[in-house]
RNA sequence: GGGUAGGUACCCAAGCGGUCAACGGGGGCAGACUGUAAAUCUGCUGGCGGAAGCCUUCGAAGGUUCGAGUCCUUCCCUGCCCA
């Protein structure tokens, strides 16, 4: 494909590129590129946020190029400086191994094996004597490091900020000169890594790899990036009625920027979505419905999205009670609903069960439950709801 | 090494000897409302107990006191200034 319409297509909901000039050059001269994705190891779950990212490097793929994936086992370690600088537990081979298999199985329901190579980082990382680290360090100033938004931020809030934090980038950048990267992918929070891997390869009279930042996806607060530790995320292995209902709980406000970024909707359908939402001439639910479908569909299959959406519907609009409920089953004859809701592991305590009592939160067979002292009989199935979406049958056994 | 300010529940953060299971905010959960598990409003948010109350918790360990998150000692950790 031509080089202007390759651009084209990857600039497509993009945060920045650095720089263009250079993609095309490289564009130009090389029909196979090598794309960098750094990926973390020790959080084997992929999520939509980071699909974002997947989903571009899968451009590149489809374009020709080839998608170098940089396993973190040795940065692991360290663990990207977030600002709350909590010293990670180094994983064992064993540890990176099994999530990594994890990690491939979902990883390929968005790329191409075939255009797919992994890499470890400790493998040039580890190797590195102090000698050749002090080398590399001394390539980058201080200055430098603590011009990164979060650490001068820290320095300023005179928060601590350790040696090892400052080390990461580095470590990073080195990555992108061990691989030979062409392009790297990342979020926009990225940025100074990202640049630290160009001025690295030029101290290694290397051309610099060209970065593309891609936005940040809001979790389902809305608010926070997405991310396991926020536990904001919507993994891509959920199950289709988890995903479905966590794409409802989004905010209004994402929704167009969910199809954008997450989905392989039509550039004129989000445009639709978008205006329609805006003039108020669609509801955002429908839109919102229509996202949580697509999402679906894509990890899932039409089928079950279909479905997922019927069972929403069935469950929250109609307030039905769902098609499949999960079964608990029980010896005794009867008992008391606090009990009932501990064993169930519905709730954690006898405490939180009797506040949610009061709350209105619990029915039994579709009645409210006020009473701490009600005594469930099991002589035929009972559901048991808890709050909005949690639901149990109850069979004694 | 010296000086100084700190370490409080999931996170931030008040607290300055009894009224502290600990103000407030965030997050989480729940309720009302809704064509949404959106927005908004309200409530709850250590454990045991029906309740009265009891137990565990405020960096760690000791101590003073009838009584300590609050005072003292030692130790650990972090920021800042000086060397």
């Amino acid at each position: 494909m031509k080089s202007e319409k390759q651009l084209q297509i990857i600039k497509t909901n993009i945060a920045e590129v650095i720089s263009e000039e250079e993609l095309i050059k490289k564009l130009k001269k090389k029909k196979n590129l090598r794309i960098k994705l750094g990926i973390d190891p020790s959080a084997p779950e992929i999520h939509l946020g980071i699909s974002v990212q997947l989903r571009k490097l899968r451009q590149f793929q489809d374009l020709g190029h080839t998608a170098v994936l940089v396993v973190g086992d040795f940065t692991g370690m360290i663990g990207d400086p977030s600002g709350a600088s909590k010293t990670r537990p180094k994983l064992t081979k064993q540890q990176v191994k099994k999530n990594m298999a994890k990690y491939k199985t979902q990883i390929f329901k968005i790329l191409d094996p075939q255009r797919t190579e992994f890499t470890y980082n400790s493998k040039w990382l580890g190797a590195l004597t102090m000698y050749d680290f002090i080398e590399l360090a001394s390539k980058y100033t201080v200055a430098r490091i603590l011009e990164r938004d979060d650490f001068s931020q820290r320095l300023k809030e005179g928060l601590p900020v350790y040696m090892h934090e400052i080390i990461y980038p580095l470590c990073q950048g080195y990555d992108s000169v061990a691989i030979k990267a062409d392009v790297e992918i990342g979020g926009t929070d990225q940025k100074f890594n990202l640049l630290v891997g160009r001025e690295l390869m030029r101290e290694f009279k290397m051309v610099p790899q060209v970065i593309i930042m891609l936005p940040i996806l809001e979790g389902t607060d809305g608010v926070r990036k997405m991310s396991k530790s926020f536990d904001n995320y919507i993994g891509i292995t959920e199950s289709a009625k988890q995903m479905f209902g966590k794409v409802m709980s989004l905010p209004d406000e994402l929704i167009v920027k969910y199809f954008k970024l997450a989905t392989d909707a039509f550039p004129h359908t989000v445009e639709e979505y978008r205006t329609t939402m805006h003039e108020g001439s669609i509801n955002p639910r429908d839109a919102k419905f229509e996202l949580a479908k697509t999402i679906v569909r894509m990890y899932h299959s039409a089928k079950a999205a279909q479905k997922a959406a019927d069972e929403f519907e069935k469950v929250f609009t109609k307030k039905e009670l769902p098609k499949q409920i999960k079964e608990f089953k029980i010896k005794s004859k009867e008992l008391n609903i606090i009990d009932l809701l501990v064993k169930t592991g519905l709730m954690s305590s006898r405490g939180e069960a009797k506040r949610k009592i009061r709350e209105g939160a619990i029915d039994i067979d579709g009645k409210r439950v006020n009473d701490i002292n009600y005594i469930v009989k099991f002589k035929k199935p009972v559901i048991v709801r808890a709050g909005k979406h949690r639901f149990l049958k109850i069979v004694q056994k």
